[in-house]
RNA sequence: GCGCUCGUAGCUCAGCUGGUAGAGCACGGCACUUUUAAUGCUGGGGUCUUGGGUUCGAUUCCCAACGAGCGCACCA
């Protein structure tokens, strides 16, 4: 389907190998940023301009008889702080990082040559190209490289998004993200901010003596979570596997192994809802420290988040939407009994209260295991007021088969979550060792919980492995797609993850 | 999975209780060597998401499908 901005780009690509120049560019060496050119003097008389090289997108174009203006533009910005221009009432204006550079070109007749100035003609909205010339200022004192040579790196087929309105839609954006990344800074912005934080993540476990390993994604349990898998199947050896919902079992395979320290950053598949907190795939970062427990992991994840905090910059005091959250530590400690009671306004324990308040707040009962019906309340009742950061800890057994019972209260696990604006963040135990145990739990569903569903899946080849002695330990798991949401007050998971997972087209 | 809303030019959007569509940018042509949302004149560009229905007539009303957004549910 050709329109006839299309048509036209395709002349012009003939007309530029008519000349006898490549289209599609060569490599183009010794440039400078944007951002450098930028900054070096715009004052000095012509005579003495520096010569400079530049190489970028073209983003607008003004043309005269004799004499084209362009604005060059690269990703050298990161300089400026923007806030955004968002027409959302709903959310703050928030600051980013614009890590573009524009620069303005002159290309005269006089000064570019026959050629170049054939070039010049042949020019488009998102056309890359390459400059060479003196760097100076304009009448109007506006910073602009005087072109004297003008280099085709690569032609655009295809129009560009309106200079002015942008990109807005939506589906648009999320098809086009290429477009997206180069129209929308914040997005570019965010992109860099989950590097860093994820940089940042890896070198404070290593400096803790952690170290990342990589194991495997295809499974033949998937186990470790709750979860529905995406199923697939092995052609040679003719059996089905699963892609893994959680790292979780082979890294404790790893504690078994004599690795003590032990984490992995990674992509987990889940094969449920889409929502602006939940995509398919997202990236799981899972530790296991051999000798520690649950609170060694509270330490551990506070610190952790706060030197990524540190990294992106912006200090404890952010504010995510509307509301504001103080990261500055310590992080207070709360025990899930207690916030239960204070919400609900019943003890979690009282079995005919719980049901009671379970069928006033229309939740189903029916076969429901005592447990379970405490948690659902919960999530009704008590995480959304969670604005945190607060470490919930010691939930109702039954819903943690992986983790080791308190030695004081069987009926409570040591775990904790983590809970920011009233997401679940981070996730961890102390991890349950005791192989028999582990043997009972997996064997034990939940009533009235069909097994895919459960995170008591049967796993002898684990049960196996712990068999051989696993040290008890601290375990923790973290979102880091939630974490950059929050570090970087960015309201859907689909901005923070570059390709989220779209219904194909057509 | 359920509910609400949306789908009009390459992009951003108008389009009044139903009479087969407009603007800005982008694109083509003419003029201009100091513009910067360049300007002036001018031209081309649409299966109004798709398929049915109601109607003399549907972009508009109804039904369904497809895609998307939001909310709810699921995610022990």
């Amino acid at each position: 389907m050709e329109n006839a901005v299309e048509s036209s780009r395709l002349d012009k690509l003939r007309n530029i190998e008519k000349l006898g120049v490549d289209p599609w560019g060569q490599r183009f060496d010794g440039h400078m940023s944007i951002q450098t050119i930028l900054q070096l003097p715009a004052d000095l008389p012509e005579d003495q301009r520096p010569g400079v090289k530049a190489a970028g997108r073209i983003v607008s174009r003004r043309i005269g008889g004799k004499v084209h203006w362009l604005d060059l533009r690269d990703w050298s910005g990161q300089l400026t702080t923007r806030k955004t221009t968002s027409d959302d009432d709903k959310h703050e204006a928030s600051e980013f990082t614009d890590w573009s550079s524009r620069i303005q070109i002159m290309l005269g007749q006089k000064q570019i040559g026959e050629i170049g100035w054939a070039l010049a003609q042949e020019l488009d909205l998102g056309d890359l190209v390459g400059i060479e010339g003196k760097f100076g200022k304009t009448k109007r004192g506006e910073p602009t490289i005087f072109a004297e040579k003008l280099t085709f790196l690569s032609k655009s087929l295809e129009p560009h998004p309106d200079k002015w309105s942008g990109l807005s839609d939506m589906e648009y954006r999320l098809r086009h993200r290429y477009l997206d990344l180069t129209y929308n800074p914040e997005l570019l912005d965010r992109a860099l901010k989950r590097v860093k934080i994820i940089r940042t993540i890896r070198s404070y476990l290593d400096g803790q003596g952690f170290c990342e390993v990589e194991t495997p994604t295809l499974h033949a349990i998937a186990g470790g979570a709750a979860a529905r898998p995406f199923k697939t199947h092995h052609n040679a050896l003719d059996i089905p596997l699963f892609l893994r919902i959680a790292l979780e079992l082979h890294l404790k395979r790893l504690l078994v192994g004599g690795m003590e320290r032990v984490y992995e950053i990674g992509r987990v598949f889940r094969n449920e809802g889409i929502s602006q907190k939940h995509n398919p795939e997202f990236t799981m970062l899972e530790l296991y420290q051999a000798y520690g427990n649950y609170e060694s992991m509270m330490d551990l994840t506070e610190g952790m988040v706060l030197a990524a905090i540190d990294a992106i910059g912006g200090g404890y005091q952010r504010s995510y939407g509307t509301q504001a959250i103080d990261f500055s530590p310590p992080w207070a400690r709360l025990a899930y009994g207690d916030a239960f009671q204070q919400h609900v306004g019943i003890s979690m324990h009282d079995e005919a209260a719980v049901k009671d308040a379970a069928q006033k707040t229309h939740l189903a009962i029916a076969g429901k295991h005592h447990d379970v019906l405490v948690h659902e309340l919960f999530e009704h009742k008590v995480e959304h007021k969670l604005t945190g950061p607060v470490f919930v800890h010691d939930y109702p057994a039954a819903l943690c088969p992986l983790t080791k019972r308190k030695a004081a209260m069987p009926t409570l696990a040591e775990r904790f979550e983590l809970y920011i604006h009233g997401m679940e963040l981070a996730n961890a135990y102390t991890e349950l060792n005791d192989p028999i145990m582990q043997e009972q739990t997996f064997s034990q569903q939940l009533a009235g919980l069909p097994e895919e569903d459960s995170m008591a899946k049967m796993d002898h080849d684990f049960i196996r492995a712990q068999r051989h002695g696993m040290p008890p330990a601290g375990g923790l798991g973290v979102g880091i797609d939630r974490l950059v949401m929050l570090l970087t007050n960015t309201q859907t998971i689909r901005d923070v993850i570059l390709f989220p997972l779209l219904r194909p087209e057509k």
